[in-house]
DNA sequence: ACCCTGGCTATGGAAATGGCAAGCCAGATC
DNA sequence: GATCTGGCTTGCCATTTCCATAGCCAGGGT
């Protein structure tokens, strides 16, 4: 059920596996509700600040301050665009880090409905070649499917 | 770069395709630094209440706060164990809902490590059957893999 | 009987987060 | 030139999260 750990390296002394952890440093980052939720609604096609702002449920101050992060982290950029007959405006886009985060909001988006009550939401991802369901699944260079029983954690040489 | 919006659907009437959306009920429990730093820590092979308080760096009462509010989530769960000649104990492990959450674990920890700067951590996940590294891919049910680019989110009738 | 340790709970305070409301600025519209 | 609108910023307050410290309890060791 849980991740084995590799020979005992983890736990020699009890040195911490995880300080300096890229995930430390992603939650610093993704860790509030405000961030993800922001992202998911650029990754489902909104990119006007108040469109984010009324589907993400928020008020106009805590966005920005959270697209102002986002931004500074490199995982949004501003760009300019023009509308017909309309002034010069930003919007939101992902950049090729921030798109990257695709796989951990499909992650969230598929367990939170497989794993939490009574989902109500009809969100679905699919491939845009074949118009098939997609999913998140963890695979080893060989290619073979992992699945998380079979996942070792382990330090790698200094 | 970004998603697609199929349809037009998630812009009718501006209607926010996420709201009640999974992720949204998935961040009201993760979306703090320290319950996805503690599930990290139990994938990692920590089970014990002292080894997670030390290993994440928080003060005993904000873990067990966050440690009950997991195992009431039904991620993790209670489990006695007795060491010879100790006491019985409590351990934390992962339920079927928690170990599900590995790959959005393991796409924090590749994320984290590919596009934040200054990786200097040395966790590494490998498949225990063949030692190869694992990765977390999107892959539709037709078999393709399916880079950022080719998602298209959809709503599904009702 | 006493202490010690692991695993908590309690209390108080600082910092981050979020809501509400108001104001500001650039440019399009009148 | 006055007004309106989108996209912010500012100020203030409530709530949440977190840290620090202290205390509690069960049961083994002595």
């Amino acid at each position: 059920m849980s991740m084995q750990v590799a020979g005992g390296l983890a736990r020699r002394g009890d040195v911490p596996l995880g300080a300096a952890c890229p995930i430390d440093r992603a939650m610093a980052l993704l860790g509030n509700r405000t961030s993800m939720l922001l992202l998911r609604e650029v990754f489902y096609g909104a990119s006007r600040f108040e469109q984010l702002v009324r589907r993400v449920g928020v008020t106009d101050a805590v966005a920005a301050q959270r697209l102002r992060e986002l931004v500074a982290a490199g995982v949004l950029a501003k760009q300019p665009y023009r509308e017909p007959g309309q002034r010069t405006r930003q919007e939101y886009v992902l950049t090729e880090s921030g798109a990257a985060l695709a796989p951990i909001l499909a992650g969230l988006l598929e367990w939170g409905r497989t794993h939490l009550p009574d989902d109500r939401s009809r969100v679905t991802l699919s491939h845009a070649e074949c118009d098939a369901p997609v999913h998140v699944v963890l695979r080893c260079e060989s290619g073979h499917d992992v699945p998380e029983s079979e996942v070792v954690v382990a330090a790698r040489r200094a």
